[in-house]
DNA sequence: AGCACGCCGACT
DNA sequence: GTCGGCGTGCTC
């Protein structure tokens, strides 16, 4: 008998690959492991055992595994049918989940190693330029990556060189796969055990005597393992004595001390004991009361809570009893909310059970925290995460909790899979019979839809924490206080007056203004040409900090003309505004006032972020100008007054969901202000003050919003109505995306009919010089959905196999919003 | 997705 | 005449 196995391979190809394998490893094998396999012609790729059986291939010959590379399953069966979801309802491939649910560190990759054939001397006359400047710094380099080659040579392409030397036997390639996981070790010292007798001792510190240092180094190395117990780290133990690490190192050189290493986690939870959590009050306790009564027959539930209502209490109370049924639990939040303010939240009540995990954590970290989960280790029983966390290899969930829950970064847009984390969340708790609570103080249309049709539980929670009043929310006309000259630059004179009482008050203020930069458009007064990008069909955003215009799409920079490129004028216009003009206005008046700014140019960095929330929380900004970056469930106690600079803006966004995702962001702005006793005051600046959203979030009206958003996605046959597939088609010449995309279109319709909408150029039609085409399927709740992708499938399949199509990219987003 | 193979324009 | 560009096809 013979045994095979079926394995995923992390590359976007639909099927799986057979791999033959002996009896005995056979018998060790099991679904989940990873095994390294020769792919192609050279390269070695790690891949996810799915299936083992004893099915022969027939058109081919199986290739043998190069290497086992675990010893149990790194990825449990409830994973991979998750995965096996995921991959069927975003329409992508299995090889396509395992790249984005596994750690970077588990997908080994083989590296092309060049050496110095050994076998003679070569005849360094023979070799051309390029070929002897390999072959001259193999002499001083034992190897040679491809990558380090492409940097001698300055060229992409190298492997032609590299064969011509293999030719002439002056080098050899041989593939290397590295373990990319490597434990952090920590270094220890203790005495050396010649000296563990009394004597040994006293003979010791008299020979020590006269190095008053190395002597401390050692009673203070007694004095700590005396007090702790514990194994004593080398920087403890310099930093304890107060001496440089070199007296210890001396030491050790001398044989008096031994040094040695345990392994240790890169993620330690180093807190106090934990708090008990806290008592909930009259409206938390009813809402709790009756999401746990909820549970009772739903799995999901829909917990609306307004801003500051203290939502989190009431998790951390269910947490807690799922916690002790010692089930797992998943705290899912959009990345952006993951601030310490909150981890130091969760791990006051529940200290080092808390698991944190994004993106922002390296790879190996990862590792640590995915091993924590699997082994179910005390130190991952809660994982708050963002939305990459659905997939950690949970044992036994008992509750799925998603903050936040419209967010729409819950999304996952970029490379397949193109999966919505709270949804993806839902059907995970399920395969766990787990539950799930969601909660906003905006939902989604979708999510209140589900509730509203008893598909979802639902819960309210109404009145803010310690009955704090909602804000005060202002509509001002500046329409109209442009006619009346009562504008300064792109302040009211509301605003301004406001802004000033907070500030006599000692209180802070948060502007909002959704775009970075200085302004997105430069325009030239003379002939009205203003500067594009070579790559996007977009103006260029010009950037005063740095005197740059950039592309926010492709990255494209360049310094800020002078003068018209085109004509050479130097009157040059700015139209529109971002945060960066707000704050320089700002400063201007309120030259008193310390102003800060929090967008994507200012918290870049790894804790970019995080310094300027901390900088608000003590009170060393008064004004914080910012975009939709200042929404995300930030707690400020001190913040008395929000401007939101425009809020025509984003109602004007071209997308079904604009209205709705403006509410969204303007309620979670507003809700920032006065959190704590006073009364928060908040003023929108529009052109229109009577638009129907600005009221509705003026009175903070969701049940008005709800039906009047739900009637026109019913009239136009949007989610959460209708269900939506997005087919995009990219390519760099025009011409070919525009017929592939008419062929494409006219496919789907023989199947849909008047369900395809498109093929349409998107508002930018040309990112990084290829050029889109969006083709939009609506999808009636009765038709089936399943049915529906198989004749994408087909109609796809179809049209790759044309020739002149084969080269144009086709993204099939499902639930492309 | 890589990567090899194979056919055409720009240079020694 | 070669070098290197990218279009095409395959990977168990």
């Amino acid at each position: 008998m013979r045994y095979f196995i079926d394995i995923i391979l992390p590359i976007p190809l639909q099927k799986l690959f057979t791999y033959c394998i002996t009896a005995a490893e056979a018998e060790f094998l099991k679904p989940g492991m990873r095994v390294a396999v020769p792919f192609g012609k050279s390269k070695i790729y790690t891949g996810l055992v799915f299936r083992i059986h004893n099915e022969a291939p027939t058109v081919y010959e199986a290739k043998e595994i190069h290497q086992i590379l675990d010893e149990t399953p790194i990825v449990n069966s409830i994973q991979l049918e998750l995965w096996h979801w995921i991959s069927k309802y975003y329409m992508c491939t299995l090889g396509d989940v395992m790249r984005a649910a596994l750690p970077s560190a588990f997908i080994l990759e083989s590296e092309t190693v060049v050496t110095r054939s050994s076998l003679k001397e070569v005849d360094e006359s023979l070799l051309k330029d390029d070929e002897f400047l390999i072959y001259e710094a193999l002499h001083h380099q034992s190897s040679l990556k491809i990558h380090d080659i492409s940097n001698i040579l300055d060229k992409k392409n190298v492997l032609p060189v590299i064969k011509r030397l293999i030719e002439k036997e002056a080098i050899a390639v041989e593939e290397e796969v590295y373990e990319k996981y490597k434990p952090k070790l920590v270094r220890y010292v203790k005495l050396h055990v010649n000296y563990s007798s009394e004597e040994a001792l006293q003979d010791l510190l008299d020979k020590l005597s006269r190095a008053p240092k190395q002597r401390d180094v050692v009673m203070t190395l007694f004095s700590i393992s005396a007090t702790t117990r514990k194994p004593v780290k080398v920087s403890e133990l310099s930093n304890e004595s107060k001496v440089s690490p070199q007296i210890v190192k001396a030491l050790i050189d001398k044989g008096v001390l031994e040094e040695y290493y345990i392994q240790t986690d890169r993620v330690q939870y180093s807190g106090d004991e934990n708090e008990a959590s806290k008592n909930l009050n009259e409206h938390q306790q009813t809402a709790l009361k009756e999401v746990k009564d909820s549970f009772k027959n739903q799995n999901v539930t829909l917990l609306h809570g307004v801003t500051s209502s203290g939502k989190t209490e009431i998790y951390v109370k269910l947490i807690e009893e799922v916690f002790e049924k010692g089930k797992q639990v998943l705290y899912l939040l959009p990345e952006i909310a993951l601030t310490t303010q909150l981890v130091n939240r969760l791990q006051n009540y529940f200290g080092e059970q808390v698991s944190i995990f994004h993106s922002k954590y390296s790879t190996n970290e990862r590792v640590e925290v995915w091993n924590n989960v699997l082994n179910n280790s005390a130190k991952a029983r809660i994982v708050l995460g963002a939305r990459s966390s659905v997939f950690l290899p949970f044992k036994d969930l008992g509750l799925i909790i998603v903050d936040e829950e419209h967010e729409q970064s819950f999304k996952q847009f970029d490379p397949a899979p193109r999966y919505h984390a709270r949804d993806t969340a839902v059907i995970l708790a399920n395969i766990h019979k787990a539950k799930t609570l969601l909660g906003s103080a905006t939902p989604s249309l979708e999510s209140y839809f589900n509730a509203k049709q008893g598909k979802y539980g639902f819960v309210e929670l109404l009145h803010r924490f310690n009955n704090v009043l909602m804000p005060d929310i202002e509509l001002v006309d500046i329409k109209d206080k442009h006619k009346r000259k009562r504008m300064t630059g792109h302040f009211s004179d509301r605003l301004i007056k406001e802004i000033t009482e907070a500030l006599d008050e000692k209180q802070q203020v948060i502007l909002f203004q959704n775009r970075r930069g200085f302004s997105p458009i430069v325009e030239c007064n003379t002939c009205g040409h203003s500067p594009q990008c070579p790559n996007c069909d977009v103006s260029l955003t010009y950037h005063q900090y740095r005197s740059q215009l950039r592309c926010h799409y492709c990255g494209y920079n360049m310094s800020m003309v002078q003068d018209c490129m085109a004509c050479g004028s130097p009157d040059l216009d700015s139209k529109g505004f971002g945060t960066e003009q707000i704050e320089e206005e700002v400063k201007i008046l309120f030259p008193d006032a310390k102003v800060a700014r929090m967008d994507l140019d200012t918290t870049r960095g790894k804790y970019g972020y995080e310094k300027i929330i901390t900088a608000l929380e003590q009170q060393k900004i008064d004004i914080l100008v910012g975009t939709q970056m200042l929404t995300k469930g930030l707690d400020f106690r001190n913040v008395k007054l929000v401007g939101i600079m425009n809020a025509d803006n984003m109602l004007n966004f071209p997308d079904f969901r604009a209205h709705e995702r403006s509410f969204q962001l303007m309620v979670q702005v507003s809700g920032r202000a006065g959190r704590t006793e006073e009364r928060g005051k908040v003023l929108i600046q529009t052109y229109n003050p009577y638009h129907n959203i600005l009221q509705q979030v003026s009175t903070n009206n969701f049940i008005d919003m709800f039906n009047e958003q739900m009637n026109d996605r019913y009239n136009f046959k949007y989610p959460p109505v209708y269900k939506q597939i997005k087919i995009t088609l990219k390519h760099k010449d025009y011409n070919r995306v525009e017929n592939a995309s008419i062929w494409f279109a006219k496919s789907l319709r023989q199947f849909f009919g008047n369900s395809v909408l498109g093929p349409e150029s998107p508002p930018i039609s040309r990112i990084r010089n290829q050029f889109h085409k969006n083709i939009l399927i609506k999808i009636p709740k009765k038709q089936s959905l399943a049915k529906t992708k198989e004749a994408i499938i087909k109609v796809n399949n179809s049209f790759s196999s044309i020739k002149d199509f084969r080269s144009v990219k086709v993204i099939l987003n499902v639930d492309n919003f």
